[in-house]
Parts: C-alpha cells; structure tokens; sequence
DNA sequence: GGACTTTAATACCAACCGGTACATTATGCC
DNA sequence: GGCATAATGTACCGGTTGGTATTAAAGTCC
C-alpha cells in the first residue's frame, strides 16, 4: 500500500519503540508493574513523556506493548516445548529445568504472573491480554495434556483440566519462588514431588 | 508496675490502636500493600495521620503491626492444626479445605505472602517480621512431616526439609490463587494431585 | 483559678504521580 | 527562500504521597 522505504514529509522520527518496549519490558519484569512509575520509565528510557505518550497512548499502552512483547520472546517458546513429539517425563523435566534455571535470560520471575496478581494497576488494554494469555496458556496444557494421554504417559484417570492447571498453577508458582529468592535446588525437588502424582497415577475428580 | 487503672496526667487518649490496626489489617490483607497509601488508611480508620506517626512511628510501624495481628489470629491457628494427633491426611485435607473455603473470614489471600511479593515496600521491621513467620512456617511443617514420619503416614525416604516446602510453597499458591478468583474446586483438585506423591511414597532427594 | 502535662488535629512541606498544551525543530515540496 | 507537515521536548496541570511543625484542647495537680 504506502511506498516502503520513501523518505515522508514532516520531521523524521527518532524515536525509537522497540527500544523503549524492551527497556519497558526489562524494566517491569524486574521490578514489578507497582515498583515503576511512567516518569521513572521515561528517564531509564530517555524518552520524553509525551513521546512516549504519542506512541502508546498512556500507561496502558506501554504496558500491554511489552506484555506483547514478553508472550512473543519468553511465553510462546516455552509453550512451544509442550508440542514436540518427545515423552511427557522428559518435556516436563525439561520445562522445570529452564523456570529454575538461575542463569536464564532475564530478570527471574514471570511478567504475566505479576500483572496478574496487581489487577488495579492494569488498563484495559493489558487486563485484556492478561487474560487471554492466562488462557492460551491453560489451554496449550490442556492438549499437551491429552497427547499426553493419548501415548500412555498420563492416566486417563486423571481429569484433563486439573492437570491443566496443575501445570499452569505450578509453573507460576515457581517462578514466583524464583523471584523471592528461594533456593532452586529445593523448589526443582519440591516440584517433582507435586507432579509425582502426574506422571505416576491417581487423582481423578 | 505502674497503676492499673488509675486517671494519669494530661489529656486522656482517645486513640484506639486496637481498632486502627484492625482496620490495616483488613485494607492491607484485601487491597494489598501496593493498593492502599497511608493517607487513605488515615481516612477509612478516620484518625489524623499526625495521630497515627505518634502510636506507631509511621508506614513500618502500622504494616507490622497488622502483621502481627495477622499472624496471631490467622497463621497460628492454622499451624496450630499441624499439631494434633492426627492422621496426616486428615489434617492435610482439613488444611486444604481451609485454605480454599470461600466464605472463610476474612478477605482471600494471604497477607504475608502479599507482603513477602511486595519487599521494597516493606521497612526494616515488617521485612524482619516477614522473614521469621515464613521461617517458623517452614519449621512449623517440618516437625510436623517429621511426626507424620513416625506415625508411618509419609514414607521416610521423602526428605523433610523438601516436604515442608511443598506444604508451604503449595499452602501460598492455594492462597494466593483464591486471591485471584481461581475456582475453589478446581483448586482444590489440583492440590490433591501436588499432594498425592507425599502421602503415597517416592520423592526422595 | 492557674501551672503543668499529655494528646489531638489543622495545615503545611517537598517530591512525585499520570497526563497534556504548546512552542520548537527538522524535514520534503515548490 | 517560504510553506506545509510532522515529530520533538519544556514546562506546566491538579492531585497524591509520606512525613512534620505547630497550635489548640483536655485532662490532673495545687
């Protein structure tokens, strides 16, 4: 539709949004969405306010912009893992490996678990996309889930949206516990005592 | 010491301590530490902020005075449970049933694992009195995994200190997921699967 | 009635918050 | 050069924050 790369009229833009949604990103996954304030944002960022006003439109732009961009390089690759053909023991442990690995990339912790849990602080615009991520995510456990099944890993005894949210609620819990510090060796063990119940059998409705 | 009950000097007190720690507790434990300012805790307790730095020196002061309370009249009862004779599944699923009971008193969550997720708003002494309930918590489980041990209900090749943060972490989870709005029922099945490897066997270090 | 002691609350402080009006600057077009 | 266009950042807005100086009020003691 519009030329690509045709120089248009009116000043040139300098600034710069994937670099501001990174540092934004960076910036609320370490230090939480209650512990950082669009002014401080601004000056980490050197950024004006109204520049950054002008391109996401307030607070909740911002917010729901690097919610975006935590789903595309952190959530969706660890999801990703759900759908290899591989047994569901070593996927599992796989996964455990990677939320309490210390030396992973960015801060420790998880983005959506923090928006989550400061509900009052979101826009519309992130509440929404909180809560779909929420979802898809349950969802992808679903259906790993019933693959899981389906191969004999997991019982069929075992009800599909409990395990769901087995999953969903304990991956976040270990992040969370990351976050506070907890020692990695002993949530990995702790962990693998919450899902023995998983991979060996029992707990239906 | 000094008399009882006896008129002393100057003008009587008419600030009631009791009352507006009362009134933290419930704001902070329902709001959350990041949701309310002490401005506003001074206008629902309906006392002058001046009056409020006089009895407890400032924010600190007030959330670890809420604390406190919390721990005295909602922790200690709930690790009090730990301490009967019991069969461990018994009381574990008696603890389980408090913990997602949705017409328990008080608001959901759990006021010290919000405190614990929210540091840098803690001063010097709540963030202590943080540490040492989640301590005794945690010493609070061990002994009583270890009772369970010697009872014959938990196998001994499951490891004590992993044990007890199973309990612990999982008890914050269930707490903070009622928080969120999470289906007690759902809840409640999630947790009987993260529990069955304890009271069945495996899950040594 | 004072003098003395203790508590109470108004009224203020500088700092920061999220948000915006507006003058300035840098470009393409002619 | 002059004009239209569009992105820039300074400087401000009203409101809130945690914290405090200061004066008024309510008692006992003599």
């Amino acid at each position: 539709m519009t030329d690509p790369d045709k120089t248009p009229i009116g000043r040139p833009k300098t600034f710069d949004r994937d670099e501001v949604v990174g540092i934004a990103l960076q910036t609320y996954w370490r230090e939480g969405i209650d512990g950082i304030s669009l002014n401080e944002l601004c000056r980490r960022a050197s950024v004006s306010k109204p520049g950054l006003y002008r391109e996401f439109g307030g607070e909740d732009g911002l917010m729901d912009a690097a919610l975006e961009l935590y789903a595309e390089i952190v959530l969706s690759p660890l999801l990703e893992q759900t759908t290899h053909d591989r047994p569901f023991g070593e996927t599992l442990t796989a996964i455990l490996e990677t939320l309490t690995d210390i030396n992973r990339s960015g801060p420790a912790g998880c983005l959506l678990v923090k928006m989550q849990q400061s509900p009052s602080r979101l826009g519309p615009a992130t509440r929404a996309r909180v809560e779909g991520l929420r979802s898809s995510a349950r969802l992808a456990y679903a259906e790993w889930i019933d693959r899981a099944k389906e191969r004999g890993d997991i019982s069929p005894d075992v009800s599909t949206p409990v395990a769901a949210a087995l999953l969903d609620i304990q991956s976040n819990t270990l992040l969370t516990q990351m976050a506070l510090g907890e020692d990695p060796e002993l949530l990995r063990a702790q962990a693998a005592l919450a899902f023995a119940g998983l991979t060996n059998s029992a707990g239906s409705t």
